[in-house]
DNA sequence: AGCAACCTACCAACTAGTAGAGTGCGACCC
DNA sequence: GGGTCGCACTCTACTAGTTGGTAGGTTGCT
């Protein structure tokens, strides 16, 4: 049940979202946007009333592709460290091809003190999503005896979460893609190894 | 050997970090500073000749302080762990005061497509020290039998960066400052376990 | 006198957002 | 088939306020 978009609202979606990933809310403009997609500022505002709903618009899309991205890794894979490589390397795919190298809501949560309410609240719900999908990977992982934490699932879960998010960070800090497999492989056969 | 400045650039910059670790480069605007600071917008230009000047010189000073604090660490404690607990604890500080709860490294680096590339420059570099200084005090951690590493103190180190930065993230984008230390102390706790 | 610090007044460009009119196209009706 | 209604989409033209930055003069201290 995805927020229905038409095709140029749609197109309008994809574009902010580039932009989100590349600077985060305050790096872009109405202008910006209306030079990429080819219409004026002024047809974007006919699609969307604000800046604000554009981008509450975009994460909540987002979040809906994360969630069903995430019940996909559970019907392709049937083993719980199977899933949490898969959702490693859809990431390390992101960042390797350049494409989308960051997480919007990434980029939203650190600008949090400045940006809209109705945009903030969403960012905080995608992660609680994340972190409770994460826990029960863990969970069911620790019950097939593939994972050994030290803490509950959902403290792992959430120390799992700043790996990956921090992994993305310090791939574009230090302008080098391969470090984020190279933090976040090891992290995973971590959580494989028996106290 | 800081970067010296007049008591009044001082203030501008110290008012700057403030701004970059609410929102980071494109969230506030020389209006925001000069009414912070209680002077004219043509007046921080007296003292900084652009924004981008600005804020490379808070990144440099950020840097030497950085520098001086990581240094002062080493005097102050005769052990890598204890070291190692005293740079996470400084960050659970600032997080649980809400003071400076987060890294304007990390602010910027997220930017970083956006934001000028002589700021760009400095951001990449002090993780690049960070990286250097974590993985110093893993390698001697490993010398005298504290740290068991699965990798090289390099890629160890640039993990543990990833930690820290992510743990920050996460308690921004979960509104809770006790996820850092949730997060972080665990990731201490395995550098000391053998494998 | 010299200088650092500050001011008012200004600039062109850009910000999100509005008003209102025009276009093209498919559906529906006679 | 022709007329016309509504709709999705787009435009030009505009607003008030903000952006980073400049020119040139004033203050006060040494």
């Amino acid at each position: 049940m995805t927020i229905e978009l038409s095709p140029k609202a749609a197109e309008i979606a994809a574009h902010t979202r580039a932009l989100l990933v590349a600077g985060g809310y305050n790096s872009f403009s109405y202008a910006d946007l209306a030079e990429r997609v080819g219409i004026t500022k002024a047809s974007i505002h006919h699609h969307f009333p604000s800046k604000a709903a554009l981008v509450q618009t975009v994460v909540a899309r987002y979040r809906e592709e994360a969630r069903q991205g995430l019940a996909s890794l559970e019907r392709q894979f049937d083993d719980p460290l199977s899933e949490l490589n898969a959702y490693a390397d859809y990431w390390a795919g992101c960042i390797r091809s350049g494409e989308h190298p960051f997480c919007i809501c990434a980029m939203l949560a650190t600008e949090m003190p400045t940006i809209p309410e109705e945009v903030a609240a969403e960012v905080r719900a995608h992660f609680h999503d994340l972190n409770a999908w994460l826990a029960s990977v863990l969970k069911r992982g620790v019950g097939v005896g593939q994972f050994h934490l030290l803490n509950s699932p959902a403290i792992s879960a959430r120390s799992f979460m700043a790996v990956v998010h921090g992994a993305m960070l310090v791939a574009r800090a230090l302008d080098d893609p391969k470090s984020f497999a190279a933090i976040v492989q090891p992290a995973i056969l971590k959580l494989t190894q028996p106290a």
